[in-house]
Formats: C-alpha cells, sequence, structure tokens
RNA sequence: GCUCCGAUAGUGUAGUCCGGCCAAGCAUACCGGCCUUUCAAGCCGGCGACCCGGGUCCAAAUCCCGGUCGGAGCACCA
C-alpha cells in the first residue's frame, strides 16, 4: 500500500478528502447486541422516523446481534391497521433489517403478570382518585389515600381492572416512585388505565392497557435489549422506566438520545395527515406534499441517501435543523450517474423556425454516460418547435440565442429565423432546451403542490425513473401516465 | 414556573469523556477558475466557526463557576 501511495501522489490526496462520519463506538459491548425500534402503529412512517431506524440498523451491523421492530399498539385510540404492514415495508425499503417483529398487544399477559409482581412487592398500587385530585395530590407531593393500601387489596382491584370492573377513567394502576422528586411528572406515574375502545387488532378482549413507559421497561428488559437509542424527548421516560428496572432488580441497557431534528418545508404530522386523507386534501399516503417514506421514494429518493445523512448526523444531543440541502445532494450523487437528460418544456411556446433547411439533432442521454445512447430527432424544413414561456418572454427582439443541438435562431418581430449551426460562441449566447412539435403532453408535481404542465420530447417513453430535465431539475418520471415527481 | 439537556463557519457535522499533535478536519452552500452545446455533473482554488465573562493550568474548543441563548418534558400519547 505504501508502495501504491508513493508511486501514485494523486491517490494519497484523493484518500484525504472520502473521510466519512463513523458513529461513535456503543459502551460495553460484550459480543452481539440487541436493539429495537419501536413506533406507535399511528401511520406509515417519514423522514424523521428514518433516523431511529437507521441508527439502530448501523449498530447492529457494526457489532452483529438482532434488531426487534416493535409495534407499541397499547393505546387504541391511536391505530391505524394500516400502519402494521406499512412500517415493515418502509424499513425494508430502507435497508434496515429486521430480524423479529414484536407486537405489544399481543404481549397483554405479560405485562399483567409483571403489574402483579410489582404489586406483590408493594411498588404499584391501584388509585380510585378522580384524575383532577391525583394530580393535585401529586403537585403538593402528597400521597392519595389508595397509596398506603395492602398489597391484597390492590390485587383484588387490580384483577377486577384488568376483568372489565372499572369503566374508563375511574381507576388506574401507578408505580411508586418518590413523590417529593423536583420533577411532577416523574412522581408515582400510571402505569394502567382502563380504555373501552375496541383495539383492532384484539377488538374487545382487554379493558385494562399498559402506558407505554410500563410496557417499554417490561419489553426491554424481556427482549434482553443492551443498548437504547431514541429521541431526546424520551429523557425523562428513561428516568420513569428505571424505576421498573430498579425494582425488579433488572440490569438496564445503556441509554442514547440523541437531539431533536426540525425538518422544515413538509408535512409530517401523522394525525394532520389523516385528518386531509379523510377530506381529500391529501390523495394518500404518497400524497407529493407529505413527508412519508412512502412521498419520497415515490419522488425519487434513494434509501442510500437517508443512511448517509443520518450516520452523517452522528448521535450529539444538540437540536438541529434538517438539511434539505445536503440530503439532496447526497441523493443526486447517487442518482446522477443513471439519470437521463430529457427536454422538457414547461409552460410552452410553439415557434416555427422560418428558413431554415431540414433539421437533425441529436444529443447524448447522458453527457458523462455514451454508453447511455442519444435520442436523434429529424425534423424537416421549417420545423414547428416548442420552447418554454418564461425563456421567451426574456428574448429580445433580433437576439440570437441557440436551441440545444439543433441551431441557432434570431428572433424576429415576427417569430424566429434560423441563423446557423455554428459551435463558435456557445459560451456567449443562450441556450434553450426545446421539444419537436410532435411531443407529448407530461405534467409535473412538485412537492409544494404546484403542477408545471408541458412538452416532453417524444424519446421520454423510453426512459423510466429518474431522469433529469435539462436547465430544470430532477424528476422520477411515470411514462405509462406522462406524469413526473419532482425530485430536486 | 419546575426538571433535565445542549451551545464549533450560512447549514449539517468531526474533535469535548482521558487538556497539548486544533493557528480547528469533512460535507454542503457561496465566490473564482477549468471543463462542458443544461442554470446538471465533474475537477482545482478560495471565503468562513470554538456563545459571553471569569477561574484552574506551563497549556483550554476540551475542565470548573456564572451569565446568555436554544431545546425537551411536565402526569391516564408513544
Amino acid at each position: 500500500m505504501e508502495e501504491a501511495v508513493s508511486l501514485l501522489p494523486e491517490l494519497a490526496i484523493k484518500e484525504k478528502h472520502v473521510q466519512e462520519h463513523r458513529l461513535p463506538d456503543l459502551a460495553d459491548v460484550t459480543g452481539e447486541v440487541r436493539m429495537r425500534l419501536a413506533p406507535s402503529p399511528s401511520g406509515p412512517l417519514h423522514v424523521g422516523h428514518s433516523r431511529m431506524a437507521i441508527l439502530n440498523d448501523e449498530y447492529v451491523r457494526r457489532y452483529g446481534g438482532k434488531l426487534y421492530l416493535r409495534i407499541e399498539d397499547t393505546n387504541p385510540s391511536n391505530i391505524d391497521l394500516d400502519a402494521y404492514h406499512l412500517i415493515p415495508e418502509d424499513l425494508e425499503w430502507l435497508g434496515v433489517k429486521v430480524h423479529e417483529i414484536v407486537v405489544q398487544s399481543k404481549r397483554m399477559n405479560i405485562y399483567y403478570n409483571e403489574a402483579k409482581k410489582l404489586i406483590e412487592r408493594g411498588s404499584m398500587y391501584i388509585c380510585e382518585c378522580q384524575q383532577s385530585d391525583f394530580k393535585n395530590l401529586k403537585l403538593q407531593s402528597k400521597a392519595c389515600p389508595h397509596r398506603e393500601r395492602s398489597p391484597e387489596t390492590n390485587m383484588a382491584a387490580f384483577e377486577k381492572m384488568i376483568s372489565g370492573g372499572y369503566s374508563k377513567g375511574t381507576v388506574s394502576a401507578v408505580v411508586k416512585t418518590d413523590l417529593n422528586h423536583p420533577n411532577p411528572s416523574i412522581r408515582d406515574w400510571i402505569a394502567f388505565r382502563v380504555k373501552e375502545e375496541t383495539h383492532p387488532l384484539t377488538g374487545k378482549t382487554y379493558f385494562a392497557y399498559p402506558m407505554m413507559n410500563f410496557s417499554v421497561a417490561v419489553d426491554d428488559h424481556y427482549l434482553d435489549l443492551t443498548h437504547v437509542i431514541r429521541g431526546k424527548d424520551h429523557l425523562n421516560n428513561t428516568e420513569k422506566q428505571s424505576y421498573i428496572f430498579h425494582y425488579m432488580g433488572w440490569k438496564k441497557p445503556h441509554y442514547y438520545h440523541y437531539g431533536l431534528v426540525h425538518i422544515p418545508g413538509t408535512i409530517l404530522k401523522t394525525s394532520i395527515i389523516k385528518k386531509g386523507i379523510r377530506d381529500g386534501t391529501y390523495s394518500g399516503w404518497s400524497d407529493i406534499r407529505l413527508g412519508t417514506l412512502l412521498t419520497m421514494k415515490r419522488r425519487g429518493y434513494r434509501p442510500e441517501t437517508f443512511r448517509k445523512y443520518w450516520v452523517g448526523s452522528g448521535m450529539r444531543e444538540i437540536d438541529s435543523e434538517f438539511s434539505w440541502e445536503i440530503f439532496n445532494s447526497i441523493n443526486r450523487e447517487i442518482i446522477d450517474p443513471d439519470a437521463r437528460r430529457l427536454w422538457f418544456v414547461p409552460n410552452p411556446t410553439r415557434l416555427k423556425i422560418q428558413g431554415s433547411s431540414e433539421l437533425k439533432s441529436s444529443a447524448p442521454f447522458h453527457p458523462g454516460n455514451p454508453s447511455l445512447g442519444e435520442r436523434t430527432y429529424s425534423l424537416g424544413s421549417e420545423p414547428e418547435i416548442f420552447i418554454p414561456e418564461k425563456d421567451w418572454l426574456s428574448i429580445r427582439e433580433n437576439e440570437r440565442f441557440r436551441l440545444k443541438d439543433l441551431c441557432n435562431v434570431i428572433r424576429t418581430p415576427t417569430g424566429i429565423r434560423y441563423a446557423d449551426n455554428s459551435h463558435e460562441d456557445l459560451k456567449k449566447i443562450r441556450i434553450v432546451q426545446w421539444t419537436p412539435s410532435d411531443s407529448s403532453d407530461f405534467i409535473v408535481e412538485k412537492p409544494d403542490g404546484s403542477i408545471d404542465r408541458g412538452k416532453i420530447e417524444p424519446l421520454f417513453s423510453k426512459v423510466k425513473g429518474v431522469s433529469q430535465f435539462e436547465r430544470y431539475g430532477y424528476v422520477n418520471i411515470d411514462p405509462e401516465k406522462r406524469v413526473g415527481y419532482y425530485l430536486h
């Protein structure tokens, strides 16, 4: 290797420029790791979710081990049945290797059993206070009247609770913590509550559902997780969950909390998207305006882009702004080598090239990759063509400009006239893309919800996937529908 | 208000735990040049940052204290 470097000094220089970010090592790794992704099934995944998926996957790949997908469906009022299959599909597309899927609603008896152990040990009690009373007492660091009841009484109440003996809001199972804890939300937190809704998966089987902090602690233990990576918004939850680990004498996994990312310029909130789909504002989960993985896939983003971006962002606890600029630049690097060039003319203006003999055009599908072939058109004499209205409006009379890969023309008072086909002053004159008169109508849907209508050159039918519309942008095209989805 | 986090160029980050190799690296954006029949890509060069104030130390982006700014959580969501 050293020899090679000295023989090719430019290689050594190159080496310096490809330095990539590497995620920090995890603490206390002994052999394999076991980690998890824990989304709630309220809808498909979006860009924000992709971070936790990629980060966890990266580490399981680095150290070997097991990655669980744990569907957290213990709140029957916030479940979308489609999410149970959409989430694994999103992950597969992202290239995240899930080894096992765990569904919490199928583990209810595990949670009940652990709760009973805590009740026996006097670490959990059943509270029958009014919600507001319970809250007020806690704020004053005072115990509620049910806190010191005997384990037997609590056990009986818990049995009644899980068999449907209480109605919603009248009872809860509470984990004893520390009533003097400075953070009121950490004081005696609720572990189970009654839900009367029908659960999409288990129907009316259960009446008492665990709160996230309880089921997460129990599952993290029984799945024998070594490391947990999640957003900073879980910092308080980590502290709440640690009480369970402490009471049970369980060994805690290592926790990492990455900072929150603000993702500008797109719609991510599942509740808003759902409402929009219901009332017809959005066409579905892959509506062009959304930030779901389904939408991004449809626009032509590559899964590798997500991985590279999130690995580069690391695991710091700083909050940050998602950079579309950088994200798109990563994606561009991946797609550009295969992106065929095409001419698309938005808002076309039809012009006749006066005074021309028969014209022919020939342009490569990719200037950097001649093997992708070329597109050629024979136009006859004095052909009609389309150019973008925007260009036409800014071209002055007598201005000589070039129709790319065709010929130079001059604007006359009434239209355009053939000038020449000199390549000499290409750097000085305006070069405009054009399409022949027999071009197809084509529509480009853009992420801001707007639509560009125009003409696309006939040979677009040979192209599928992401192409680069010259002087316009990258577009993922659907030749059948004659529609493209704007990428960047 | 309370609790807990954090602060490196326009943006995203490396370095911070174990102070010196950091007169701070990389990417992106921007500027200039080359190449090019795209306002794409590529290549070369450039601009640009350790929040502020004290302290410890031979030495601080790194440790300590105070301030400022930003963020998260705050109880029957996950």
